[in-house]
DNA sequence: TATGAATGAGCGTTCATTCAT
DNA sequence: GATGAATGAACGCTCATTCAT
């Protein structure tokens, strides 16, 4: 039957809904959030206004496509990194700098993201909203350091959520006070501080890293 | 002269910025920011559209207000805290107990205040935003612990980000999964893991808390 | 009876009514037309706003009273020019030369005076508008002039109308391009095209004034 | 392509924009200047309020537009005039009958064009008002009299200041009495009071009209 | 009589959404 | 499917007017 139309129909119809995506992500940049009119999605689109419901039911809709492409690079990449074969620190140290990177890079999409409550229950797919799979996968990492052997018995989902809290609000602060400090220096900090702690012990060797 | 009078009618209008400021506060935490309207405000207060501008300029200034409100007694308290001739860890533990309590309370005020960009640029009293008064804040209880010789050095200002950005994951989560942990034992798991690291150190006692 | 306090009452409420008219000319001066609200007035006359109500049923009443204030003296002053014992061309001079002089003064004053149909008809009192006044005052002077013999016949009404037009125009062009020019030279040449034409006739005296 | 559809499409703009202005101008006429709402403009064009915005940016742009629609006619009218090999009496006494003729149809629109500051200045075509090039043409003719030796010499910017107020006033008394005087009668009259003045000189022919 | 807080209709403007073409 | 003009509810805000004190 119509089967060859019908793909090339689906596939027509998702890179439409793509590159309304992308320029819904171009206008955000540009215009942030309160900015980001259905007018200008479709100007920047190259699409006249009309189309975009062709596409997407209204808004909202179009709000969380756009949301799960913004996540969906982190999530393949923070995945990809679980299913290597890596010890609990170097996962760790690698999601780190995976998220410093990533979210480095876009303020708009930043505050996007966390934008609104409204927005946030908008934009969560069958309870796994992006801090829950952050924080699991953070989770997993802190459970398997256990297993190991290399991290002391400790609530791991708890301080997957502190690890998580810490990462986003240093990230937050870099882009609210406009500093650039290389995402490196920040993982190591990090990682200085959540695998030592600020405390001296008396068995604390003096500067070990 | 008219002393009581003018006495008496401040009063009643600062009562009454202190009526819309709450009837604003409830409307946020039935619509969210950005249903935040002036015409619910106005039907929440129970007064008219109008009435609201004979004591807010605009609907920026009523903002600006409400954020005062709702960060004054927590900024009240942890200055407070921070007059107190207590060592680091102390101090540390009381400001964590401290910000767990009082931000508990109230979801959508929680998110009122850290998750629009416009507002947050709205809020800044000469660039000292509530983030710049809490990290700083951390940061001279960590800079007083190296002075004790409690904390080993580090990067005081990172971690303080770290610290804050932790506690106020760890209460978003808390209200966003509806958990209801005692704030006791978060204040626990947080010092516990910012002081002495997740990480087994050779020479750390095993059990030890 | 209490004829007194009745005169006293009536004294003061007309001062009263005087003070508010000063504050809305004020206000007019300040801040245009549009700009005049009844709240400015009533802080420039440092009364409150609903004072105003106690002494002008509305807005309009109000704006009638300042326009009949403005009027006023031009007019007293053109009913004594008109009194006066003088011919025609004096009298004509006089009259020119007071309304260049008393409505240069105030821009918006005068803006006022025209600014809208709906102000027109409210500022009309027993069909005797300014215009009214004024044109039948010039009219009343081209028919002295040509009982007299010193003017030629002629539509006195239509004339007086292109005069006032004519001298009304000068005062806004004035006004409107930031001219300066002394109203007595302004005189000189209204009654130069007024009373000569611009034309050569043949038995012209060539520069004659 | 689609050429014709473009040409379609910028016709009906152009219709709906000309639709809306003579609603406007309708408005203008029953509620004046500061009665004319955008919703009244709305409703009287049988339109939304909403639709108001996709033709014109803003409520001044559709005045500027009114306004334009309404001065175009006696502009382009007036530099015909002004460009045809007449004497400068004969032209004169063409832009006189032409502006009479015009600007006695709408009473409103003349008040629209005339009596508001606001509307003045948002009116402005690069310093070149309505105002502006009226009395600069009049002060045209008026020099080209002089060069042809038959006009006296005079100031001819002041002339065509008074000439012009002088035949606006004419216009607005008509109106504003509810008079009916064929504009060639006005214009004889005009022409006899600004050609020859209303004195008698010496040698004036005593009996001429 | 003086007050000024309260009012509420009305303003210009925006924008997500619809629908005839 | 693509279009973009039309829509209309909603927004922040103003201000003449009222009325309890």
């Amino acid at each position: 039957m119509s089967n060859l139309a019908e793909r090339c129909r689906e596939l027509a119809a998702s890179a439409m809904k793509d590159g309304i995506a992308n320029a819904a992500l171009e206008v955000l940049r540009q215009y942030g959030y309160t900015g980001m009119t259905m007018e200008r999605v479709a100007d920047s689109a190259g699409v006249s206004k009309g189309s975009l419901y062709n596409y997407f039911r209204n808004k909202e809709e179009l709000i969380s496509f756009v949301f799960e492409r913004i996540v969906e690079p982190a999530v393949q990449e923070s995945q990809r990194i679980m299913a290597q074969p890596l010890g609990a620190v170097q996962k760790l140290e690698a999601m780190l700098r995976m998220l410093l990177e990533y979210f480095s890079q876009h303020r708009s999409l930043f505050d996007f993201l966390f934008h609104d409550a409204a927005i946030r229950e908008l934009c969560m797919n069958s309870r796994r909203t992006k801090h829950d799979l952050a924080t699991s996968q953070f989770e997993s990492i802190l459970r398997q350091g256990m297993q190991e052997g290399v991290f002391r018995p400790h609530e791991a989902k708890l301080a997957a959520e502190m690890l998580f809290g810490a990462v986003m609000f240093l990230i937050e602060r870099q882009l609210e006070l406009g500093e650039r400090r290389p995402p490196e220096e920040l993982v190591r900090h990090l990682l200085d501080v959540f695998l030592h702690g600020i405390r001296f012990s008396p068995s604390f060797p003096a500067g070990a890293e």
